[in-house]
DNA sequence: CGATTGATTGTTAAA
DNA sequence: TTTAACAATCAATCG
Protein backbone atom coordinates (compact mmCIF):
# COMPACT_ATOMS: atom_id res chain seq x y z
CA UNK A 1 0.00 0.00 0.00
CA UNK A 2 1.23 3.21 -0.86
CA UNK A 3 0.59 5.93 1.06
CA UNK A 4 -1.70 8.31 -1.50
CA UNK A 5 -2.29 11.50 0.15
CA UNK A 6 -4.34 12.66 -2.43
CA UNK A 7 -6.89 10.46 -0.51
CA UNK A 8 -9.09 13.39 0.28
CA UNK A 9 -12.12 12.60 2.35
CA UNK A 10 -13.55 9.26 1.82
CA UNK A 11 -17.28 11.08 1.86
CA UNK A 12 -16.44 12.49 -1.74
CA UNK A 13 -18.79 11.13 -4.34
CA UNK A 14 -17.18 12.06 -7.07
CA UNK A 15 -20.59 10.53 -9.21
CA UNK A 16 -22.54 11.60 -7.18
CA UNK A 17 -25.99 12.22 -9.54
CA UNK A 18 -29.54 11.97 -9.12
CA UNK A 19 -28.85 8.64 -6.76
CA UNK A 20 -30.02 8.86 -3.56
CA UNK A 21 -28.01 9.32 -1.06
CA UNK A 22 -29.31 6.04 0.80
CA UNK A 23 -32.58 5.66 1.80
CA UNK A 24 -33.67 2.33 2.72
CA UNK A 25 -37.69 1.39 1.92
CA UNK A 26 -38.23 -0.60 4.38
CA UNK A 27 -36.61 -1.11 8.08
CA UNK A 28 -33.71 -2.49 6.83
CA UNK A 29 -32.35 -1.92 3.68
CA UNK A 30 -32.29 -5.61 2.02
CA UNK A 31 -29.51 -5.78 -0.18
CA UNK A 32 -28.93 -9.25 0.51
CA UNK A 33 -31.51 -11.39 2.14
CA UNK A 34 -29.05 -14.16 3.00
CA UNK A 35 -26.06 -12.96 3.18
CA UNK A 36 -24.52 -11.57 6.73
CA UNK A 37 -25.10 -7.64 8.09
CA UNK A 38 -22.72 -5.57 8.90
CA UNK A 39 -21.55 -5.59 12.33
CA UNK A 40 -22.06 -2.24 14.16
CA UNK A 41 -18.99 -0.01 14.26
CA UNK A 42 -16.91 1.02 17.03
CA UNK A 43 -18.43 4.35 16.58
CA UNK A 44 -21.67 2.47 17.27
CA UNK A 45 -20.79 0.89 20.71
CA UNK A 46 -19.33 4.28 21.60
CA UNK A 47 -22.85 6.11 21.33
CA UNK A 48 -24.60 2.89 23.15
CA UNK A 49 -22.59 4.58 26.71
CA UNK A 50 -22.70 8.14 25.53
CA UNK A 51 -26.57 7.94 24.73
CA UNK A 52 -27.23 7.24 28.36
CA UNK A 53 -24.56 9.67 29.43
CA UNK A 54 -25.58 12.45 27.19
CA UNK A 55 -29.52 12.15 28.15
CA UNK A 56 -28.37 12.87 31.74
CA UNK A 57 -26.53 15.61 30.99
CA UNK A 58 -29.07 16.65 28.01
CA UNK A 59 -32.45 15.57 29.47
CA UNK A 60 -33.90 18.44 27.07
CA UNK A 61 -32.69 16.47 24.04
CA UNK A 62 -34.98 14.49 22.68
CA UNK A 63 -33.89 12.77 19.64
CA UNK A 64 -31.04 10.66 18.56
CA UNK A 65 -29.90 12.93 16.29
CA UNK A 66 -29.07 15.21 18.30
CA UNK A 67 -26.94 12.98 20.28
CA UNK A 68 -24.89 11.81 16.94
CA UNK A 69 -23.48 15.32 16.49
CA UNK A 70 -22.44 15.63 19.81
CA UNK A 71 -21.17 11.72 19.91
CA UNK A 72 -19.09 12.70 16.40
CA UNK A 73 -17.14 15.37 17.70
CA UNK A 74 -16.45 14.27 21.24
CA UNK A 75 -15.32 11.29 19.37
CA UNK A 76 -12.82 13.17 17.51
CA UNK A 77 -11.49 14.54 20.59
CA UNK A 78 -11.20 10.97 21.93
CA UNK A 79 -7.79 9.48 22.21
CA UNK A 80 -6.53 6.33 20.36
CA UNK A 81 -6.82 4.42 24.19
CA UNK A 82 -10.36 5.41 24.78
CA UNK A 83 -11.46 4.30 21.45
CA UNK A 84 -9.38 1.19 21.37
CA UNK A 85 -11.86 -0.06 23.79
CA UNK A 86 -14.65 -0.07 21.25
CA UNK A 87 -12.97 -0.92 18.47
CA UNK A 88 -11.75 -3.99 20.60
CA UNK A 89 -15.44 -4.74 20.86
CA UNK A 90 -16.14 -3.89 17.56
CA UNK A 91 -12.96 -5.84 16.27
CA UNK A 92 -14.29 -9.39 17.62
CA UNK A 93 -17.35 -7.84 16.40
CA UNK A 94 -16.10 -8.21 13.24
CA UNK A 95 -14.37 -11.94 13.21
CA UNK A 96 -17.52 -13.25 13.80
CA UNK A 97 -18.81 -11.24 10.62
CA UNK A 98 -16.28 -12.91 8.89
CA UNK A 99 -16.84 -15.77 9.70
CA UNK A 100 -20.72 -15.47 8.92
CA UNK A 101 -19.51 -14.31 5.62
CA UNK A 102 -17.30 -17.55 5.22
CA UNK A 103 -20.07 -19.68 6.19
CA UNK A 104 -22.46 -17.76 4.17
CA UNK A 105 -19.68 -18.59 1.01
CA UNK A 106 -19.82 -22.11 1.92
CA UNK A 107 -23.42 -22.60 1.46
CA UNK A 108 -23.04 -20.69 -1.42
CA UNK A 109 -20.97 -23.29 -2.64
CA UNK A 110 -22.60 -26.48 -1.34
CA UNK A 111 -25.59 -24.91 -3.18
CA UNK A 112 -27.64 -21.85 -3.05
CA UNK A 113 -30.57 -23.50 -2.94
CA UNK A 114 -31.45 -23.22 0.67
CA UNK A 115 -35.13 -23.17 1.26
CA UNK A 116 -36.81 -19.85 2.12
CA UNK A 117 -38.35 -19.47 5.80
CA UNK A 118 -42.03 -19.12 4.52
CA UNK A 119 -42.59 -20.70 8.08
CA UNK A 120 -44.42 -17.93 9.34
CA UNK A 121 -46.29 -18.51 12.77
CA UNK A 122 -49.40 -16.95 13.76
CA UNK A 123 -48.99 -15.78 17.50
C1' DC B 1 -51.10 3.19 12.74
C1' DG B 2 -46.71 2.77 10.28
C1' DA B 3 -43.16 3.76 7.35
C1' DT B 4 -39.52 7.23 6.89
C1' DT B 5 -36.19 10.64 7.83
C1' DG B 6 -32.23 12.67 9.96
C1' DA B 7 -27.10 12.78 11.86
C1' DT B 8 -22.86 10.54 13.35
C1' DT B 9 -18.41 7.49 11.83
C1' DG B 10 -16.73 2.95 10.71
C1' DT B 11 -16.44 -1.06 8.09
C1' DT B 12 -16.99 -3.91 4.29
C1' DA B 13 -17.90 -5.46 -0.36
C1' DA B 14 -17.67 -4.54 -5.06
C1' DA B 15 -15.85 -2.11 -9.33
C1' DT C 1 -7.73 2.34 -4.57
C1' DT C 2 -11.93 4.27 -4.32
C1' DT C 3 -16.52 4.67 -4.16
C1' DA C 4 -21.32 3.62 -2.20
C1' DA C 5 -23.96 2.41 1.13
C1' DC C 6 -25.38 0.27 5.08
C1' DA C 7 -24.79 -0.49 10.46
C1' DA C 8 -28.09 1.55 15.34
C1' DT C 9 -31.13 4.73 17.35
C1' DC C 10 -35.49 7.01 18.28
C1' DA C 11 -38.32 10.95 18.23
C1' DA C 12 -41.04 13.34 15.18
C1' DT C 13 -43.73 13.70 11.10
C1' DC C 14 -46.33 12.79 7.04
C1' DG C 15 -50.26 10.05 4.96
Amino acid sequence: MKPTEKTKKQRRPTSANDKPKTTPKKKAAKVDAKKPKKPPTAFFYFLEDFRKEFQEQNPDVKSMRDIGKACGEKWKTMTYEEKVQYYDIATEKRAEFDRATTEYNRRKESGEDHQSEDSEFDD
